[in-house]
Formats: C-alpha cells, structure tokens, sequence
DNA sequence: GCCGTTTTCGGCCCGACTGTTTTCAGTCG
C-alpha cells in the first residue's frame, strides 16, 4: 500500500470521525498524521524497521498501529468498521463550500438525508431551512456550494491561478488606501494546485479597500463581505479572499495569511510556550504588542531564523530552523540556462534562433534545443537525418551569436521494448541527450523502471525528463520504481528533470527532496514550445524550492563552460 | 490521538464572517 492510499485513509477516517462528533483534537491527530506521510520522501512500505513509524513526527502508537496493519493486511478492521456506520456516507458533504460536520449530521438525523443528489433535493424543494439551526440563506448557499463541487472538482494548477491572481493583485494595489500588498496562501508556498486566490494587504483603511475590491472588474459573484476580509469568485471561476489588516500588523498577517494551517498551529505553540500569543496582528505578551510589523520579527521572537514560504509545511522546517540547518534555497536568478525546449523543427512553434533569442533575453547563458524523435510522429519527431541538418543549422547560428551558446540535444524517446529512438552514432554527435517516456504508459512497475534503467545506463544520455510522466489533474503517474531509478542515477552521474512545464511539474517536491537526500543531482527545465513559456522556469525553481533544492543540486546553475566541462563532451 | 528537561495527564492556535440567533454556533483558513 502506498503512502498516498494511507494518507487518503487516515483523511477518511478523520472525517468520519468529524461528523460523529468526537474530540477534535482526535480528528487533528488523523490529519496530521496523514500530512506527514504524504510529506515523506521514502515509501512507508520499504521501510525496513517499522517501528520507526510511531517516531515520525504525529504519529504515536495508535496510528502507527494501524498503518502497521494496513502496510501488512492491506486493510483496517477499525476503518472497516468505521465505513460501516450510519454516518461514513455523510463524508461526501464534506466537500461542498458552506457545509461541515454538523449540518451533514444534522440533514441526515432530521431527514435521513445521505447522498449529494437527495440533499440537492431537498434544498430544491425547501426542506432544509425548516430545520432548527437552518435558514433560507445556508439552504441556497448549500445549493450553490452543490453546483460549484459539480462544477469544480479539483484543485487548479498553479501556473493558471498563479497570473490571473496576480492580475487581481495588481487592481487592489492601485487603490489609494493600500500600503503593502502580497499574494498568501497555498500560492505564496507555490503549491502545484490552488483551491483559492489569497490576498493580504495593509492599509489604516480597511473597509473603503473591501468596497473597492467586491467592485471590481473581475467579480462575478460576492461570497461574502466584511469590514476587514471578503471573497470573491471570479469570472475565470475561482475564488479569492483578501484580508486586510493595519500596517504595524502586516508581518504577522502575512506569515498567519500564508500558512500552512500545520506550520502556523506549530509557531504558534513555540509562542505559547515562552508566554507569548501569536495571532494575525502581532505577537503579544500579555497585551502589549512587541512584533508584528515584519515576518522576521515573529520569527525572532521564538528564536528562529526567516523560514521561506515554500517550506512552510511543517515537514521538518522548524526543526530545521531551530538546528539552524535551514537549506539555502535555490533561486531564480541562478538559472542559467534552459535544458529542454522545442522548435518549429518538431512541435514548437518558434525558430531555433527565437527560442535563443529569447533565451539571451533572460539572461541566459545557453539554451538546449531538445526536439523529438522519430517514434513521436504526431509531433513531427526529427529523422537521423533532419537531426543531422539541425546540428549544422546550430552550427551556423552559434557562429552568428555573440556571448551564448546553443546546444544541440535531443529530446530521444524511449521505446517500450527500453531501446532509444536514435542510434548511438548521432547521439554522439550531440552536446546533450534527454531520455524519456512518451509511449506505453501502463506497462507493469517491473518493465517501467526496467526500461527506464536501461536508458539511464546508456552512456551517451544526460537527462531522464519528466520522470513519472504525470499530468497534474489529467494523468497519474505510470508505475516507476523511483527510488530504483534515482539509484541508477546516482551509480550511472545521470541527471533528473524537473519539467517545469505546468501540468507536469514532475519531479514534485517530494521527488526533489528523495533525490536531494539521495545526492542526485537535478536540472529544471521549461519544456518550452513557445517562447513564452520559457516564463515557466519560475514555478519549475518553486517546486524545486519546496523539495528543499539548493544551487549545487541544479545542473543548470553551472556557468556555460562548468556545464560543458560536467557534459565532457 | 499525540506529546512532554516544567508534565505520562491534561493540555492541544486563533480569529473573521455568516446566519440564525437574543448571545452564539458553524464554517473557514
């Protein structure tokens, strides 16, 4: 059983929990525990002394005791049990905006209520605001939360929330009364998906900025309107919440405003814990203020250094940050370069020299020009011969460019039967070979990792791109044995690809850190087939920051002759 | 259910907004 399985179970139970009424403190127990084990970089299955499970952090000998069972048995009695209670189908409602634990508990035991379609009914029909408790708003609110579910299944991809909210950003910082404004939330830690848009910003005005952003452009619907905080949806379909807070609250706000809800439960309890109350406002001891304006002040205030957004998780980041053993996370602006983008010679849709142009324009140092091959027919994969002509194309551009380099690569496919899609004797001839899996995707784990090995022995490639194969929301990565092909990696000096590419962001953070700890190195790459998507490189860095990756771990960090020198070719 | 150089029992982060209420419960983050 997979850690993912776990995780999804222990969530369950939690929730099943929720609506019988037990202790919270109960229920949080559950969800922490199952945040931990997504969070892990190794398969609980492979670990060979499970005892160390009730050590992981959360997790103490009831729980451990039953990931035990499930890793053993592949089952639960007690979850089974627990399934099998009156309210477990109620879990379902759960996941409509607007409805908890006690209106799902309460629309079942006042009308025997239990699948979506029967509550969508009854709401139609206007039984839900006769109950006690229940009123004609939380019934329409109960149907639109229904038709948003519908509508909305699953979280967004970054890359599509990440610009739109942005724009939003922009709109609310042009109006007068703002000070200080930032993106929060899951986006400011640059999650792979985003349920909704956070939004924090100071000003000694705070209702006038409520009035102003419920009014603008974008707005298609006002959820709900306060004096210091409102939400919108807005007409792409998601949602944003802005908070607003006086200036001297703005450090303490945007570290409360960011989360995670498991890192800020965390810091806040290391401030009970000298005395001191942590809230959005500041950090107070009794009821004097003494920091809030800055995120480092509260930080400082329990003795821990600045924790970047994206390790917030508590995943071992505050500890980290108490050992003073915080990584320094790679950035932006030590990207040198671009390891993988396409061209109009296959399914891009820029020149070759475009795609260097725009490169040079970064900032680059080097772009790899990574085509397809021949087996890719519907992207018009390059034959051994028109990749033959590209080399000399390449050629005659480096001639012409000054103070950049454009390597010639491949993006090579790795047939199902584990052989290359080109012959050694070109391969040579290139400065950079990218290896990957496009085809035959639910081949057995055994045949996969097998295939995967065999490319990773073969001498003349670089890189293995977009690992798992994974499209966020779309497909599920085919079945690797990832720790088997990191290991291959390690013996064979071949490099990881972290596609930067939106839906596929594959490496994902987990992934990064396994390799990280596995002293792997990685490369992000765009997998640009525009220009433009060059642009993509920020959320392939964010997804390498949240695996804890540093500049050394990067290959694409390395200056143009460190790189071909690390190439030896 | 977890956790602990104050504790193995008694705590467990904290506040805004909504709606249905006459002072607060439920939901959300």
């Amino acid at each position: 059983m997979t850690n993912q399985e776990i995780a999804r179970i222990l969530v369950h139970i939690s929730e099943i929990l929720n609506i019988q009424g037990e202790n919270p403190f109960k229920i949080r127990a559950y969800i922490k525990a199952s945040q931990t084990i997504e969070g892990l970089t190794y398969e609980l299955s492979s670990l060979e002394d499970k005892n160390k499970i009730a050590k992981l952090p959360g997790i103490g000998g009831g729980i451990a005791k039953k990931i035990m069972e499930l890793l053993e048995t592949g089952e639960l009695k007690y979850y089974e049990e627990l399934k099998k209670t009156e309210y477990a189908p109620l879990t379902e409602f759960l996941k409509i905006s607007g409805m908890g634990p006690k209106h799902a508990k309460l629309v079942y035991d006042k009308l025997g209520i239990k699948t979506v379609e029967e509550l969508k009914k009854a709401a139609e029909e206007g039984r839900l605001k006769a109950l006690h408790g229940l009123g004609e708003k939380v019934e329409q609110n109960i149907l639109r939360g229904i038709q948003q579910v519908q509508k909305y299944k699953e979280r967004l991809p970054l890359a599509f929330i990440y610009p739109r909210a942005q724009n939003i950003l922009e709109e609310v910082k042009k109006f007068k009364e703002v000070k200080q404004i930032l993106l929060a939330g899951s986006l400011r830690r640059m999650r792979e998906t985003i349920a909704d848009a956070d939004i924090l910003a100071s000003s000694d005005h705070a209702e006038k900025v409520m009035e102003a952003f419920v009014n603008l452009p974008q707005t298609d619907k006002v959820v709900a309107k306060g004096k210091t905080k409102s939400s919108i949806v807005t007409r792409d379909g998601f949602q944003v919440d802005l908070r607003v807070v006086p200036p001297e609250s703005f450090g303490a706000a945007s570290h409360y405003f960011t989360g995670s809800k498991a890192h800020n439960i965390r810091i806040r309890s290391l401030g009970a814990d000298k005395g001191l109350k942590i809230n959005e406002y500041g950090v107070f001891k009794k009821e004097k203020r003494i920091a809030g304006k800055t995120e480092e002040e509260i930080f400082k205030s329990i003795n821990l250094p600045y924790i970047p957004p994206e390790l917030r998780e508590d995943q071992g980041e505050i500890e980290a940050a108490q050992n003073r053993k915080l990584p320094s996370l790679i950035e932006l602006k030590e990207i040198k370069g671009d390891l993988h983008v396409h061209t109009d010679w296959s399914d891009g849709n820029n020149s070759i020299e475009e795609m260097a142009q725009a490169a040079k324009n970064r900032g680059y140092q080097y772009i790899a020009i990574c085509d397809h091959s021949p087996a890719m027919g519907i992207t018009g994969g390059l034959t051994q011969e028109r990749l033959q002509k590209q080399i000399e194309e390449i050629g005659r551009l480096n001639r012409k460019l000054k103070g950049f380099k454009i390597l010639s690569g491949t993006e090579v496919d790795i047939r199902s039967n584990s052989q290359l899609d080109f012959e050694d004797e070109i391969l040579e001839k290139l400065d950079l070979v990218v290896a990957a899996v496009h085809t035959k995707f639910g081949q057995p784990k055994e045949e996969m990792t097998k295939r995967i090995i065999k490319a990773i022995e073969n001498p003349n490639v670089d890189i293995i791109a977009h690992p798992t194969g994974r499209l966020i929301g779309k497909r599920e990565p085919y079945q690797v044995d990832m720790d088997k092909i990191m290991d291959a990696c390690k013996a064979n000096a071949k490099v990881l690809e972290l596609n930067a590419y939106p839906e596929r962001l594959d490496l994902s953070d987990i992934h990064c850190r396994r390799a990280k700890e596995k002293g792997i190195k990685i490369v992000i790459s765009t997998d640009a087939h525009m220009d433009i998507h060059l642009e993509w490189i920020k959320f392939g860095v964010a997804t390498a920051r949240r695996g804890w990756i540093e500049p050394q771990d990067v290959l694409n960090t390395l200056t143009l002759s460190q790189l071909l020198k690390f190439l030896g070719r």
